[in-house]
DNA sequence: CCGCCTCGAGTTCT
DNA sequence: CTCGAGGCGG
């Protein structure tokens, strides 16, 4: 699509502006500020390339948005600039590259502090006492926002041993994410705006007409940089320490070196560490120490060049819903996904997000063509958090027919699902194959998301048994399918024949039985032939195994069509028994194990394997019932849940001498 | 009957 | 990873 530049350059002022309008005077930006980066540097990239369009008027040609017109406006004394922006180390180590450039040496230091998400905050002091306190507005001219400064318990009021006449120290005002959550809770309780972030609700707060109203919000400030003053420091760490001295708080996060390649591994480190710290901390600031050093590199138009911010991606993004297609499991759930336009969040492109069910959308409001919020924060698995504008027209209904085999869909009266309710569809079919082959059940190498389903639309397989009777020549015959991958899979199925029961049962997929009571069963009963001759008291005597499990693995058993698929899969040569548990020790007897974080040299799996070898209990949740957690690099939330109930903590080194193994034996 | 502890099931991207 | 729900102890 080729649009005029000059309208494009025309439309992305106006889009800037609107959110600029969003952001600075209503405190509600719908856009994430990576979003919102990429928007500028468009624009900035195609004024560059189209001189002839370039205007004064340009967002491009100002720091940031309006000052709004409630609060009386303050002329900063010395402008406030913001910082540019790098997201990766490339982007810091050609900002490092420019400075060494300009400095004629790379061996300059830096430091490194973490940069808070607030609002920023520029305050006046004459001889010491605070008299005037101003948002940053465009950078030039801000709000006179004193009345509500003042009731910031972290700013001074009157320091001792300060300059005399005029400094400007600025910094960022900002909420705890605690008191965040206290505060929500309480504009719940009254029916108010809930906040979305920290620093919406620090700019909520100092934007309020009544002062009283922002006392009562524990609001923060930490010092970062000044404006105009005689400073007694040579240095941005001599600056920091006068600034403690006159009892301002600073970032309690600093690095001192003149090495990028510590900063930048400062910066990996921290993006685990910034979320157990009390504030919201988006990334980090880098700025040149020496003064003599700043004033050589100078400024531009917009920024220093002495400082950039080292921000961490956004992990909520805005995007537009393109389309909801229908997808069908294994089971015959109809579950409605959103296709949305491809986005960057959380380091990856998300260009799917499921909506679960029907009332999920309900509950969104959405419909085709809407503008949303996502987000992947800490999960996996991208999330439809709010509509932020609705564009669509189009309802998203139930499909009456099945997507896949066209036959009407059932819908659940109670649970009010929907459903294909025809085992021979099929997605289904696919569903039921891809469990089969996948890597917890009979784990076979070579049978992708891709081959199933050639293999189903191709109608070389509609049951398991028929995966065995796959030749090579009908192998041959698949896309990109040659001798090499052919006796690949081939040998892949020949090696699931051997699989014990346990992974046997899991594969069949039947309701309720997972890996977990699969072994269970398998364990107890031994045999296939065993399991299928057992009643349902049978079934429920075993630990674990009530009434619903015990009722589903009955029916399964005695359902015509899976008795004719087990009697081939016997013929073919399956495994239809469970090996005898191998016990190396008991040193574990009684305990449970849970096992989180990526270890090296072996996989969870085989890690929970030999924790049971040795006795133990293994579970994929931690609680007051864990002995230990065995926590390798990369370890998540269950390793902070097993500091919040004081569970031990072990590492895998630690692990595997207790059990007596230097190196894992698999 | 309630609450805790688990497991099962669905799901995304590289 | 999270949600929903089965199993089970109190």
């Amino acid at each position: 699509m080729s649009v005029n530049p000059a309208e494009e350059i025309a439309n992305l002022r106006k889009e800037i502006e609107y959110h600029n309008h969003l952001y600075y005077d209503l405190d509600n930006p719908v856009l994430s500020d990576t979003q919102y980066d990429e928007l500028y540097k468009k624009l900035k990239d195609l004024e560059a390339q189209y001189p002839q369009f370039a205007s004064a008027d340009s967002p491009t040609q100002k720091v940031g948005g309006m000052a709004s017109s409630s609060f009386a406006p303050v002329v900063h004394a010395t402008p406030m600039m913001s910082l540019d922006n790098s997201y990766n180390a490339d982007e810091v180590r050609a900002w490092h590259e420019r400075c060494a450039k300009i400095l004629s040496s790379d061996s300059f230091e830096m430091i490194l502090e973490a940069k808070i998400d607030g609002v920023s905050c520029s305050l006046t002091y004459i001889n010491g006492i605070l008299t005037t306190a101003a948002s940053r507005g465009d950078g030039k001219t801000g709000e006179d926002i004193t009345a509500n400064v003042l009731t910031v318990q972290d700013i001074p009021h009157r320091l001792t041993g300060a300059p005399e006449g005029l400094m400007e120290i600025r910094g960022e005002i900002y909420l705890d994410k605690k008191d965040l959550a206290a505060l929500n809770e309480k504009q719940a309780a009254n029916n108010q705006i809930i906040f979305a972030n920290t620093r919406n609700a620090a700019a909520g707060s100092l934007r309020q007409k009544d002062p009283a109203i922002t006392k009562q919000r524990p609001l923060k400030f930490f010092a970062h940089s000044f404006g105009s003053g005689a400073i007694a420091a040579d240095s941005f760490q001599g600056f920091i320490d006068l600034c403690q001295k006159w009892g301002f708080h600073v970032s309690p996060v600093r690095l001192r070196t003149g090495s990028i390649a510590e900063i930048i591994r400062f910066y990996n480190d921290f993006n685990d560490k910034r979320h157990d710290l009390p504030f919201d901390a988006d990334g980090l600031v880098i700025k040149v120490n020496s003064f003599a050093q700043q004033q050589i590199l100078g400024v531009t138009a917009k920024s220093p060049r002495w400082a950039i911010a080292f921000k961490y991606p956004a992990e909520q993004a805005t995007t537009t819903v393109n389309n909801v297609i229908f997808s069908v499991g294994r089971s015959g759930v109809i579950t409605p996904v959103a296709q949305v336009q491809p986005v960057a969040c959380a380091g990856v492109t998300i260009s799917n997000a499921t909506l679960h069910n029907f009332d999920e959308i309900k509950r969104l409001g959405l419909r085709v063509g809407d503008k949303i919020i996502l987000e992947r924060a800490g999960e996996v698995i991208p999330k439809i958090i709010k509509v932020v504008e609705h564009l669509g027209t189009q309802d998203i209904v139930p499909p009456a027919q099945c997507p896949s085999c066209g036959r009407p869909v059932y819908k659940a009266e109670e649970e009010g699902g929907y459903y294909c309710i025809h085992p021979s569809c099929p997605a289904q079919i696919k569903g039921r194959i891809l469990h089969y082959a996948s890597r917890g059940a009979m784990d076979i190498d070579g049978m992708g998301e891709a081959v199933v389903d050639e293999l189903v639309d191709r109608q070389f397989v509609t049951n398991f048994s028929d995966l065995y009777n796959l030749t090579f020549f009908h192998l041959l015959s698949l896309e990109n399918f040659k001798e090499k991958k052919s006796q690949n899979l081939l040998d892949g199925l020949e090696a699931s024949k051997k699989r014990p029961l346990s992974r046997l049962l899991f594969a069949l997929g039947i309701a309720f039985v997972g890996a977990k009571t699969a072994e269970v069963l398998a364990d107890h009963f031994h045999t296939l032939d065993n399991l299928m001759k057992a009643t349902t008291q049978d079934l429920q005597a075993i630990p674990d195994v009530g009434a619903a499990v015990s009722q589903s693995v009955y029916d399964f058993f005695h359902d015509p069509a899976v008795l004719q698929q087990i009697e081939q899969l016997r013929q073919i040569g399956l495994n239809f028994t469970q090996p005898q548990k191998q016990i190396s020790s008991r040193v574990l007897e009684g305990k449970t194990v849970v096992f989180t974080g990526e270890m090296e040299g072996f996989t969870r799996t085989q890690a929970e394997q030999l924790a049971r070898q040795h006795g133990a209990k293994t579970s994929g949740s931690v609680s007051a019932k864990t002995s230990f957690v065995v926590a390798a690099k990369a370890a998540g939330s269950k390793l902070k849940k097993a500091q919040e109930l004081g569970v031990q903590i072990l590492t895998p080194q630690e692990f595997l001498k207790l059990i007596g193994e230097d190196k894992p034996s698999l």
